[in-house]
DNA sequence: ACTGGATCCTGACTGC
DNA sequence: TGCAGTCAGGATCCAG
């Protein structure tokens, strides 16, 4: 499910009842998810300590402790609610920190393709973040930058954009939104793409993000409720999931095609 | 060093 | 209604 407005709007959700707040016990219900959980390591450096920041790097979402940091990564099925004491678990709760506010803040992750990481007092050093790629909404993430990191490559663009060690966070569903509104075949390869091309197409995946992040921020208090997921986004969608139907542009069927194993969604007409 | 394919897991959906 | 098959918004690991 979540890509890096999902992220990003899940922090901005949960931060003002967990930032400034003390965990006083950690529940660990299911510990296999993508990588086994450290419990001890979390128990010890967890319990008793207060989070004083939350930040976001990437997917991950960062809680920063006097300890050190810890990190929950959502994967594909991923969420974090707030919910009053004594909440009952439901199926996939796996974890919960419970606040001495009273509140708990609950993993629930169907897939188990998520992550909760112990990263110490250098969260950036850790394997798994040393090598991410630029933020898409910070400057750096430029025509100049792409034109560098695809020089001499093979690889063919929507793949590009979605390599965390190019740029974090786009997904499956903002590369094929992305490349579909700078007129880009999806299978060109990066290293074909002109400066004025790469330009456009930043430009367009910084929008299609901070776009989503303002719409998912509009139901924010859903971070909050005790029944279902939060509500995250009412994205309109130009193409991801829309085989078949015509192109919102020239009408011509959008076509569906597997690439990297990844559904891509494209207009054969209007991307070149 | 790059690239593509297999893989972890459960649930939702489709077609018979 | 049941059952088998397919697919899912992530990203690592491994072989070539």
């Amino acid at each position: 499910m979540p890509e890096l407005p999902e992220v990003e709007v899940t922090k901005r959700g949960i931060e003002p009842f967990v930032t400034g707040y003390k965990i006083s016990q950690l529940i660990l219900r299911q510990p296999k998810l993508r990588w086994p959980i450290p419990e001890k390591l979390l128990m010890r450096n967890i319990q008793g300590n207060t989070v004083e920041n939350i930040t976001r790097r990437g997917k991950y979402l960062l809680f920063e402790l006097s300890t050190g940091t810890f990190a929950v990564h959502l994967g594909m099925s991923g969420y974090l609610r707030v919910l009053p004491e004594y909440t009952k678990p439901q199926k996939h709760d796996h974890i919960d920190w419970m606040f001495s506010s009273g509140r708990i803040l609950r993993l629930n992750d169907a897939r188990r393709f998520g992550a909760v990481l112990w990263l110490g007092q250098d969260p950036l050093a850790h394997p798994l973040l040393k090598d991410l790629g630029v933020e898409p909404l910070t400057k750096a993430f430029d025509a100049e930058y792409l034109i560098q990191k695809a020089k001499g490559r093979s690889i063919v663009v929507k793949n590009f954009i979605m390599d965390q060690k190019i740029v974090v966070g786009v997904g499956n569903i903002y590369a094929n939104e992305a490349l579909f509104q700078t007129n880009i075949h999806p299978l060109r390869l990066a290293s074909t793409l002109t400066q004025p091309e790469w330009q456009q197409l930043s430009q367009n995946i910084k929008r299609l993000l901070k776009k989503a992040i303002t719409r998912g921020g509009t139901t924010l208090k859903d971070f909050s409720n005790v029944d279902g997921k939060p509500g995250y986004f009412s994205q309109q969608l130009l193409v991801y999931g829309k085989e078949d139907t015509p192109c919102p542009v020239c009408a011509a069927p959008i076509q569906c095609e597997r690439v990297g194993q990844r559904s891509t969604f494209f207009c054969d007409h209007c991307q070149q």
